[in-house]
Order: structure tokens, then C-alpha cells, then sequence
RNA sequence: CGCGGGAUGGAGCAGUCUGGUAGCUCGUCGGGCUCAUAACCCGAAGGUCGUAGGUUCGAAUCCUGCUCCCGCAACCA
């Protein structure tokens, strides 16, 4: 009965698409991943049908100077990083439904469909433009590849793009003494040549842009509509689509030999191709496009973290629009940065954390529950490695952990044939199951809100209440003088912790399942789902022949020890 | 004056749109309990909300100036 109308309700979910070039973090999985992750199985249990969708962004320039570092084929090294990405991103219980490869033939098809389309309809042309060359190397040179003095401050280190000396925009043709970064030559056989690309006419839809967007403001973070707000006000700027390389999506017109589509291009539209993939795969006979994409009953949301906004908010709306292919986007949860112990997480000087190894070390529960507790979802936070421990410990395991430990073992220990089905009886009008009813309801609503960290929080109050109750209502003081009174108790805690243990299946699935696991005896997916939506009252079905715990009652959440963290402390100092 | 975000008790954060006794988690201190993972429960201390000024009967919240931090975010993604 509860939210009925969710029942029929299509969503597609997709998570930003992690570039081929190097390995996930805590950054990404905060940012991007996790969050999308609770959204699509709250989705789920609420009677949506969503599709989560993700993939491999596997073009671009790093991608072929790192795969030429590394000795590697293109697509062997994208391949490389697609296994690795694939693999984290399981092991942290991120449940796609499809997980694709930008470099894969579906997809150029669908992207060419797309720039045809665009390109007929008159937004895409071609234009003249100075860039440098680098004849050392043979390469046309991206801005941020060029570096030189700058010609405001003279700073010897500017970037084509910027100078982070004195925050001048650089026009890279106008540096001094410019210099290759692809292959450092010292010779700095730099020339400027004219060369052609084709753009995107994002200015000509600026007006229908707009009207969509002015839309979003009441539903869109503030850390993203303001920032679009202030982009786009005056104008959106054509971009240029196009780039002189040898890896990626060759553009799709004679006079266009050797240009390959710019990797921001063909990207976003892999949610799409990957959509169409899927279903392939799965021998569905739904339309990827008119019964998803264009379909009006669908909620499209794209969950990125703040540096995508650009493309998600902008580039790729317009293109969506422009081209009548897809819908655009209706809901941008854009994540600030997630940093480690107060830096930002970088590979290359250590700063970092292997978010596999962490897996191995501390397994999917205490590290989604870490997570998902920190998400910068309003500014950016910091991972550390003590607050992990700290929240684990005197959160998760004392509060929730204990709370199913020391009822599921009392229990077990008098009534070992199980519990008659009397005790139960009263629960379902009693004022602990309307408290838990009601503040399993916002939970819900904090997550449809895309307000994941406060509905964590709801979730937890909820664990200090049983806990709470259990301790008022002292069974271990009642059974003396009256049994079955403390049986009660016992049997309504545990029905507080089979609340719980539903309530948690969107964001600590592990969890979830060790404590159900209890209940797989009396109830199934279908009433979980039942009890995800408040309806309590199916457990007065489930429960109609009393309860027996039939499984072993174990610690659900082991505690962190501290010579473990300080191992952690001293890897990243090292 | 490039742009956006941020500054709240020891730590991490919410509250700011829609002014009205400053809230949450952790930590600290004191007490209780013993079913449980030395866990759990109760209570207390601790902040004039970056800074200077303004509006108002009243400002963390609105306005103006300033300082500091994070990021780069439209040809790296």
C-alpha cells in the first residue's frame, strides 16, 4: 500500500564512467559509486524497474601516453584497467547491470548515429584554429601539453591552459619558449599550425538550454546549480569535438580523414550504447531508446563527482535535446571530493590508498559504512584511517553488531526450540513498530532526496532505539520472575532487528544478508520487500508459527584493531 | 575584482533558502547495568557559529567589506 505508485516506475541510474587510466579510490567510490549504488537498490526494493548502467571511458589523450609508457596496445591497456575497475567495484558491491567498454563496436555505432544526427541537423561545423605542434614527437599538442613562460608573469612553469602562478588563462600559442610534454624534448621544435576542428554549436541551443535549465533549480544541489547557473548565463560556448590523434572514434565524413572524435564526446553517450548493449545481451525485447531513453515515465539521474558537472549539467543535455535522441538528464547528484587525511589522494606520490588491498583488509561492510557516513555530498571530506576505526567500532559494531549479537544470543540460549508465535502477536499496533515505521519512512525519503549521509543517520538512530528498548525492557531481569514477558521482549527485538537488517540492504548489503540470514526461515523476498516499504503487517504472516533461530549467532561486525591502523597510517606516509 | 564550494564546542559534520532558547556522531568526565563484540544504558562538562561593520525588538541564518582553506570546472579526463 505504502508508496504504491512506485510500482511501474522506470529509472535509469548510471554512475560517471571511470577513464581507463588508472586505479578507482575512495575519491571515486564516495563521489560517484556508492551513492548511485543505495539509490538503484532502494529503487529496487521499492517495485522500480531501473537499469544501472556504467562502463569504461577508454579514449583520450592520457590514455595513449600512458598505454605508450607502458609498452602496451591501446586497447590491451584499457582492457587492462576495465578487468581492474570492474573487479573494485564488485568487491565493493557496486551492482551494475551493465558494466561497458567505450571502446567496443556497439558502442562507436551508436556514437556515430549521434554526431550524424547533429551534424545533419546543423549543429556541428567545422572551423579553423591555431595550435602548436610539437615536431620532435609528431604530435598535436592539447593545451594542458604545452608548457612555457608565462607571458603575464613570466612564471617559467605555465601550463598552456593556465598559469598556476598567477591564474592568467593561457593561450598556449602565446607562450614563451613552449615546450612538449608528451615527449619533453629539449629542442623544443615547437610550431604553430592551423588546423581544423569540428565543433559543437552549443550557442545556438543556448535558448532552449536555458528554459530546461532554469527548471532545475529547485531540485538541483547547490553546489551545481549555481556554478551551471553562472556558465551558462550569458552563453554556452561551442567546443570543439574533434582532435588530430590515433585512438578513438574516427569522425564519420570524408573530408575528415584521420580526426577522431574528443573522448568528452563520444562518453556520456556510452550510458546510452550501454543501455542498448545490455539489453541485446539479456535478448530483451524492450527498445533501449523508446522504452528508456525517450521513454516520459523514465527518471534519468547521472551520479558524478563536481569535476564532470561541465558535461553532465551542459555538453551532454544539449546534445540530448538537440539531437531529440534521449531525454535529458532529470537528476545530477554531483559529489564534492572525498580526500585522504585532509590531502587529496594522488597516485604518484604515495598519497593513496589501493581500495582492493583496503577490501581485503577490512571487507565491504566497514568500508561502504565508512563511506557512506563521509560522502561529500554538500563539501568536500576527508578519509581517515583512525575515524574509520573509530566509527566502525563504537558505531556499527557496538551499536548494531551488538545489538543483533546480544538479543539473537539470549534468544537462542532459552529457547532453543524457538519461539511460540504469542510473543510476536502484539507488535504489529504496538508504538516500537509505528516508531520504526515512521523513521524507516524518512530513511526512504532522504535517499529519494539523494540525501544519502543524513538517511545513514536516520538508519542508525533507528539501531540505537532497539538497543535502547532492549536495555529498558532488561529480559535478562524479567526471565527470572516471568518468561514469557521477557520472551516478548526478546521476540520484539528481534523483529526490531529484522527491520534493520531490510532497512540496511540498500547500503550495507553484506550486512544485511548475515543478519536476514536469521529470518530465512520465515520470510521471503517479496515480504522483505513488503517490510522495506513499512509494510509491517506481513510479519504477523511470517511469523504465525513462532520463530527458530536455526543459525549459529555470530559478531556481524568484527571491530578494527588498532596495530592494524597504524599499519595503514604508516603505508601512506611511507 | 576568473569561477564555484567551505570556515559552527577536542575531531568530523547538520542547521543558513523560509531570522526567534545552537543540534548530531565520535571523543572526554561521572554514575548505572551485566544479556552481549571490555559491549550496553543514564547524566555532565565543553561553542557568543572565520573576521569587521550594517539591517532588525532579535542574526550561525539577511546585506557589505576583509581574511584563510579546497578545487579547476568548457581543447587532460
Amino acid at each position: 500500500m505504502t508508496e504504491a505508485h512506485y510500482l511501474g516506475k522506470k529509472k535509469i541510474i548510471t554512475s560517471a564512467l571511470p577513464y581507463a587510466n588508472g586505479p578507482i579510490h575512495f575519491g571515486h567510490l564516495a563521489g560517484a559509486y556508492l551513492s548511485a549504488d543505495v539509490y538503484n537498490r532502494h529503487s529496487k526494493l521499492m517495485g522500480a524497474e531501473t537499469l544501472f548502467i556504467c562502463g569504461s571511458d577508454e579514449h583520450g589523450v592520457a590514455i595513449m601516453l600512458n598505454a605508450k609508457k607502458e609498452g602496451m596496445d591501446y586497447q590491451e591497456y584499457v582492457n587492462k584497467w576495465h578487468r581492474e575497475h570492474s573487479e573494485v567495484l564488485k568487491s565493493y558491491g557496486v551492482d551494475f547491470d551493465f558494466f561497458g567498454q567505450t571502446s567496443a563496436a556497439y558502442h562507436e555505432e551508436v556514437v556515430l548515429e549521434w554526431f550524424k544526427d547533429l551534424h545533419s541537423k546543423g549543429y556541428i561545423e567545422p572551423r579553423d584554429g591555431q595550435q602548436l605542434f610539437c615536431n620532435d614527437c609528431n604530435s598535436h599538442l592539447p593545451d594542458r601539453f604545452v608548457q612555457g613562460i608565462c607571458y603575464v608573469c613570466g612564471f617559467e612553469h605555465a601550463r598552456g591552459d593556465e598559469c598556476p602562478h598567477c591564474g592568467e588563462f593561457i593561450e598556449p600559442t602565446r607562450l614563451k619558449e613552449p615546450q612538449c610534454q608528451i615527449c619533453f624534448s629539449p629542442k623544443k621544435n615547437i610550431e604553430e599550425v592551423t588546423v581544423t576542428q569540428y565543433y559543437l554549436l552549443l550557442s545556438k541551443y543556448h535558448k532552449e538550454y536555458r528554459q530546461w535549465f532554469e527548471g532545475k533549480s529547485e531540485s538541483w544541489r547547490k553546489t551545481v546549480w549555481p556554478f551551471v547557473d553562472s556558465l551558462t548565463k550569458e552563453g554556452l560556448h561551442d567546443r570543439a569535438i574533434t582532435r588530430d590523434l590515433d585512438w578513438g572514434i574516427d569522425v564519420p565524413l570524408p573530408e575528415a580523414k584521420g580526426k577522431k572524435l574528443y573522448v568528452w564526446f563520444d562518453a556520456p553517450i556510452g550510458y546510452v550504447s550501454n543501455t542498448k548493449e545490455f539489453l541485446k545481451q539479456e535478448g530483451r525485447g524492450d527498445d533501449y531508446l523508446k522504452d528508456w531513453w525517450q521513454n516520459p515515465n523514465v527518471e534519468i539521474s547521472n551520479f558524478i563527482g563536481k569535476d564532470n558537472i561541465i558535461f553532465h549539467a551542459i555538453i551532454f543535455p544539449v546534445m540530448s535535446m538537440a539531437s531529440g535522441i534521449a531525454k535529458p538528464v532529470a537528476a545530477i547528484p554531483a559529489n564534492q571530493f572525498l580526500n585522504l587525511e585532509g590531502k587529496q589522494f594522488s597516485k604518484s606520490t604515495g598519497h593513496y590508498v589501493d581500495a582492493l588491498k583496503a577490501h581485503s583488509d577490512f571487507g565491504q561492510t566497514a568500508l561502504r559504512y565508512y563511506l557512506l557516513s563521509i560522502l561529500p555530498e554538500t563539501t568536500d571530506a576527508s578519509f581517515s584511517w583512525s575515524q574509520l576505526q573509530a566509527k566502525l567500532n563504537n558505531e556499527l559494531a557496538n551499536n548494531i553488531g551488538n545489538f543483533l549479537n546480544r538479543c539473537l544470543k539470549f534468544t537462542q540460549k532459552h529457547w532453543a526450540d524457538g519461539m511460540p508465535s504469542s510473543y510476536y502477536e502484539e507488535f504489529y499496533t504496538s508504538e516500537q513498530a509505528s516508531i520504526a515505521a515512521s523513521d524507516l519512512s524518512e530513511v526512504r525519503g532522504f535517499i529519494e532526496k539523494h540525501n544519502f549521509k543524513k538517511a545513514l543517520e536516520k538508519l542508525m538512530s533507528l539501531g540505537q532505539k532497539a538497543n535502547n528498548f532492549f536495555s529498558d525492557q532488561a529480559p535478562w531481569a524479567l526471565i527470572k520472575t516471568d518468561k514469557d514477558e521477557a520472551g516478548r521482549v526478546l521476540a520484539w527485538s528481534s523483529l526490531y532487528g529484522l527491520i534493520l537488517g531490510v532497512a540496511f540492504k540498500p547500503f550495507l548489503p553484506e550486512l544485511s544478508a548475515g543478519i536476514l540470514k536469521h529470518f530465512d526461515n520465515v520470510i521471503s523476498e517479496d515480504q522483505i520487500k513488503e517490510v522495506y516499504r513499512g509494510n509491517f503487517e506481513v510479519l504477523s504472516s511470517c511469523f504465525n508459527k513462532g520463530h527458530r533461530l536455526e543459525h549459529a549467532v555470530e559478531p556481524l561486525v568484527p571491530k578494527i584493531e588498532d596495530k592494524v591502523i597504524e599499519g595503514k597510517l604508516s603505508e601512506i606516509k611511507a
